[in-house]
DNA sequence: AATGTCTTTCAAAACGTTTTGAAGAGCAAT
DNA sequence: ATTGCTCTTCAAAACGTTTTGAAAGACATT
């Protein structure tokens, strides 16, 4: 059943039907009701690849996922799909998922999405320092919006964390218990988030008059076993750290096993921090004390931005920052004085 | 730059450079050649809409995402996606996503996608043992996988886990231990895996002759609430059972927060078991012995099946069962003989 | 009766592809 | 010169909508 069908079967040309559907105000009243029953008695639905290459819109928004192994254990994705579907259902507009592995392969995802019309707008998560995702889509005119910022001047359309107010605060609730020497545990440096955390750690000392090298930073892979690897460097040390600020809640699990094979008490001889605060955070031996990112909140409120720039908005007005909120649990806290004796 | 534009600059008819770009075999090669080299220096990319609309084929597939809350922590959705995703890619095929809470407006999301011919199949997820979704698109004849079985006669393309022998395999291996009052902590009754787990829970009882009131089967929500709320009734009991086993990983996290609570031993007063393999799973105290299925594993499976689905093949011939496999750490065992004397 | 103004309807064009049916060019056989 | 064949190219139709520009009908105003 399509329009032309419809159309006959009424009696009326397709013109006035779709505009009877559409709610065209120049279409008598009577004459609409009359289409309108008539559709829902066949069960018209109308084709939307036929309205959406008419109306040059497709009304679906893209989103590539990252598809490498390990980095993907967290709910962090499934959760920011649901947050976006949620929204974007309610506008009707169709999320298209892909997903490629970061490298070379990406940003052909990512072109094929936007060159060959697939989509309206981009979602980009996870954005690096420099990212190339998002010169592409600048430098096209394309609209998007990221989960994150960049290293760039322009302008564009964001929802990010203050990823460096969280580990500024962080690295000074460690050194109000009493902590002198404290490592940060970063993630890959390529991520912008990474250089932020890096950057509200290295504030904190600074302020806190801790000299540069008492507060070593290392990176490696968001992982448990990247966690764990690093944490095992780390407390082999003649000196070794008396907290560990970790990129994210895995890595701390990671970091935490370390410690228990290594003979550490945490907190008493060692205190250990996450970002995250993943649903296994609070049942880990102690609980982890993390920091917590809204993520499908954050979903519902990109899906928001990609509405709003969709109906005219400048990104620039697009622009947000959250702050994320501290969850203290018993991963941390003032050494033992056994350590020091 | 479209098909015609390109046409122009080539002198060349709009047909011919389709063909020469689509391999047929009557363009004439040194032609072809012109046309693809034009191509990428003109940088065409096809406009995927007008394609499909032409060919009849939306070159997508659609999938449905629970929304409700609480429901959606675990990975398990995402993981999916991403093998999904992954697969499809390599086709060519996009993946498009859309959340509902299941009820009424979640069979509309699927009727939006199907009539609305958005998609040319879908994937149905965390089948139900009635399960309207599927009669819907037997009805229709749409194309369609699910992961997991509904109780219809009706053929239609399955994955599933064989969610019958796991637990019976846990049921044995706990009564091996000496168990002899075990309960089953189970989902939502009209989740079809729910009734298979209980079958095979309530075989293994049979099959070692322990009486059908020595192995309740309480239900509830599958999260960390639920399983704290049932386990905590269950333990308030004169004589508890000894072993609780659980419909996930989530429902045993709340069951071991209960039993720490009441003053239970883990394991030995008491052993629990999961299901799923979370990641988490291997931090709880103590570590979870829990049943895995490797969900992206059957995200590229599920893939596999809507090719050959579209490729012609009879659902028939894409049914398929794995077999869950047992993890064991250390959250079950043999009773402590403390507890008896 | 002619003109103007709404209101309501319509035929045809457009969106960018693929597919259909036909035809032109080249050449060998008659 | 005509016929038949192959190779290559083309104009036009089709997919199912929305939008454009025009026209028909009703009614009031001149």
């Amino acid at each position: 059943m399509d329009l032309r069908e419809l159309a006959r079967r009424l009696n009326l040309s397709v013109t006035t039907v779709s505009r009877a559907l559409n709610g065209f105000p120049e279409v008598k009243e009577s004459t609409r009701r009359r289409v309108v029953e008539a559709a829902a008695e066949y069960g018209y639905v109308p084709n939307r690849l036929a309205r959406s290459l008419q109306k040059g819109r497709t009304e679906a928004v893209g989103i590539v996922l990252p598809a490498q192994f390990g980095h993907f254990n967290d709910p962090f994705f499934s959760e920011l799909l649901v947050g976006l579907g949620e929204r974007l259902h309610q506008d009707d507009l169709d999320l298209i998922v892909t997903a490629a592995p970061s490298g070379p392969e990406e940003i052909v995802a990512y072109r094929r999405m936007v060159e060959g019309r697939r989509v309206d707008a981009m979602v980009v998560g996870r954005t690096r320092r420099r990212d190339d995702r998002i010169s592409y889509l600048l430098d096209r005119g394309f609209p998007f919006v990221a989960h994150g910022r960049t290293e760039t001047e322009r302008p564009y359309a964001y929802l990010d964390m203050d990823h460096e107010h969280g580990f500024f605060e962080l690295g000074r609730r460690l050194i109000g218990q009493g902590h002198r020497r404290i490592a940060l545990i970063n993630g890959p440096e390529d991520l912008n988030l990474s250089n932020l955390r890096k950057g509200g750690f290295q504030r904190a000392l600074a302020t806190e008059g801790i000299p540069e090298d008492s507060g070593p930073v290392l990176t490696g892979d968001m992982t448990e076993q990247g966690g764990h690897a690093i944490a095992g460097r780390l407390l082999a040390l003649a000196e070794p750290p008396t907290a560990l600020v970790c990129a994210n809640d895995m890595m701390a699990v990671g970091a935490l096993r370390a410690a228990r094979q290594l003979g550490f008490e945490v907190p008493g001889q060692l205190s250990i921090t996450g970002y995250d605060d993943l649903q296994l955070s609070g049942f880990t031996e102690p609980p982890l004390t993390t920091l917590r990112q809204p993520i499908r909140k954050a979903g519902r409120c990109l899906a928001e931005k990609l509405l709003a720039l969709l109906a005219g908005s400048s990104p620039t007005d697009l622009q947000e920052l959250w702050t994320p909120e501290l969850i203290v649990r018993e991963s941390d806290g003032p050494l033992k004085a056994r350590s020091v004796a």
